[in-house]
RNA sequence: GGCCCGUUGGUGAAGUGGUUGAACACACAUGCCUUUCACGCAUGCAUUCAUGGGUUCAAAUCCCGUACGGGUCACCA
């Protein structure tokens, strides 16, 4: 028998051979420096800041190299299965609006892009290994496996599927064909040629140069389900997909010795790798993963719910990756995350922990360099969803909505209240009548002059004046009720006044507000309007009682 | 336990042998300005880069040991 039969009946059912393959998804035409990067989850759940920060570094890489960005689905482990779970995956991505070039129902011609669907492309290639001698049957079972194992630990010897310990290694094919035709279950090993005492060395693009031992483990490409074992998809999907770099989580460093010599045993160009370090929490003393359960603004609902924009959290992720970036940012107002170059080595090398502080904070400087326009249609989409209430008073005062929405906005130092959508009513309801009376809860610690402020309202008040006329008519007014207007001579001499015209701000805010704290006075009172401050004094002389 | 990686302030970090008496940003504190808040401005916040040793005229930066933290050692990805 011929080895290429041999290989026919230890993988049976495989429509093509792999050259078919090879000539199927012929080499990208690529021109210098495109790069193709792919982001493979596995479908074990929906999107989270994790997944959203790898993503991120694929989709800016290949974006700013002119190249191409593509989903891939690893499924190979039908137990971990979650219902859904690739639609999910989809649809998160697509409800952030982070679009790929290829991948499932992106399209693409480099597919399927979900790995279930690929088997026969594996076995085509495990074919060609056992062919060439390069891989073989291994009919031990987990028992026995776990048996070496515990001798080993034992001997306190390295742990594993290599050398002396790869019994099934030895096998002559009638012996394996034997054990086959009983019926016995199998998998198919990588015969590694690897020597643990040689040194093989990792270029990444990230950390740098990490030196490892040579693999000499006889890994399983292909499980008893006839589905292929990570390593193995990866070499085979990078290398038809044709991605140049390998952007994954650092958790694969430490195998990489057996990827490099999966490539090199299947005859693949060698892709650059990037391994890029977690995003990490300090609980206690100790650091791990962010994890969806424990840390509610993992998940991407969080951000949904709360009405922070995508663009947020790519600026986000766009400073913890590249230490440069803030800088820059800060310094370019008007541009964005796409005008910026980034690199692999300004990456963080050790795990970043994930700051929500540092996040608002940002959120904030975003939402100021907003328009009222832009701020009002996300704030009615917003509310559309999460806020009916909020959202009917937007429609239906859309003009006066956005002039309140522009108070200090548009103007060289901006104010920074907002940091969510959800944010915009806290800043905002007093100013909506309908809101206004029914939720204005006046909690007063000290008295307010009811005759000023029926005096400042009837005889001062206009709502055209300008910011300065109107300064100076409460000027006027102060002194005719005690108060200072100058804070200075306040303050030089306090005992002399009632207090100072800070102080009859306060007393005009907080009749109108029901606040202490509120943007500029000037602009509110105009756009309140005359009418509206009067009743307002009134409903306040009602509720100082 | 083996192999690999990391350790700079409350946080993210800059830094790759000498303009570092350790940048910048966030947070915090105080003061100034001010119609409030915010903004802004000023000041404070690591006498020191986990730790011990070594190389050097010179080290956060190079080398070795130790401690601590992380990753990995599956028919999981």
């Amino acid at each position: 028998m011929t080895r290429k039969e041999y290989s026919e009946i230890l993988v049976p059912n495989v429509e093509h051979d792999y050259k078919y393959y090879e000539e199927k998804y012929p080499s990208r035409n690529l021109s210098n420096g495109e790069m193709v990067t792919r982001f493979a989850p596995s479908p074990t759940g929906f999107v989270h800041m994790g997944s959203l920060y790898a993503s991120f570094i694929d989709l800016v890489m290949a974006k700013q190299s002119n190249g191409i960005a593509y989903l891939r689905i690893e499924d190979t482990d039908q137990k971990r299965e979650v219902e859904n779970g690739i639609e999910g995956i989809v649809k998160d991505f697509k409800n952030l609006n982070i679009n790929f070039d290829e991948g499932p129902s992106f399209g693409g011609n480099y597919g399927p892009y979900i790995q279930s669907e690929r088997g026969d492309i594996y076995r085509a290639y495990v074919r060609k290994l056992i062919e060439e001698d390069k891989a073989y049957p291994c009919f031990c079972s987990a028992e026995e496996l776990d048996e070496q194992r515990n001798i080993q630990e034992l001997e306190k010897e390295r742990i594993g599927y290599y050398g002396v310990w790869a019994k099934c290694r030895t096998l002559t094919m009638d012996e394996a064909l034997e054990k086959v035709k009983n019926g016995e279950k199998y998998v198919i090993r990588l015969k590694s040629p690897g020597n643990f005492n040689n040194k093989v060395i990792l270029h990444d693009l990230i950390k740098g140069n990490i030196e490892m031992p040579e693999n000499d483990m006889d890994i399983v490409i292909l499980k008893s389900d006839n589905l292929p074992t990570y390593h193995f998809a990866h070499a085979v999907d990078d290398h038809l997909m044709h991605t140049t770099h390998v952007i994954r989580g650092d958790e694969w460093v430490s195998s990489w010795n057996v990827h490099e010599q999966l490539f090199k045993v299947l005859g693949f160009d060698l892709p650059n790798y990037a391994h890029i370090s977690p995003l990490t929490v300090k609980e206690g003393n100790t650091i791990r993963k962010i994890s969806k359960r424990k840390d509610p603004w993992a998940a991407v609902s969080y951000y949904h719910q709360k009405g922070i924009p995508t663009e947020v959290i790519r600026l986000y992720l766009a400073t913890i990756n590249n230490s440069t970036f803030e800088a820059w940012y800060l310094q370019n107002p008007g541009k964005g995350i796409d005008d910026f170059k980034f690199e692999f080595d300004k990456c963080p090398i050790g795990g970043s922990l994930f700051d929500i502080q540092k996040l608002i904070s940002i959120s904030k400087v975003y939402f100021s360099s907003l328009k009222a326009t832009e701020v009002y249609d996300g704030v009615l989409n917003y509310t559309k969803e999460y806020d009916q209430e909020f959202n009917e008073l937007l429609v239906k005062y859309k003009d006066y909505a956005i002039n309140i929405l522009n108070i200090e906005r548009e103007i060289p130092r901006p104010r920074r209240d907002i940091s969510a959508y959800e944010d915009v009513r806290t800043y905002t309801w007093y100013m909506f009548d309908e809101l206004y009376y029914k939720e204005a809860k006046f909690n007063l610690e000290k008295e307010y002059n009811i005759e000023l402020l029926k005096d400042y309202v009837n005889n001062y008040f206009d709502q055209n004046d300008s910011k300065e006329d109107w300064f100076n008519k409460i000027k006027e007014l102060a002194p005719k009720y005690g108060y200072a207007s100058e804070t200075k001579a306040y303050k030089a001499e306090p005992e002399k006044y009632k207090g100072s015209i800070g102080d009859v701000c306060e007393a005009i805010r907080v009749a109108v507000t029901s606040l202490t704290m509120t943007p500029d006075l000037y602009e509110i009172l105009k756009n309140l309007g005359k009418e509206r401050v009067i009743k307002r004094i009134e409903f306040f002389e009602e509720n100082q009682k």
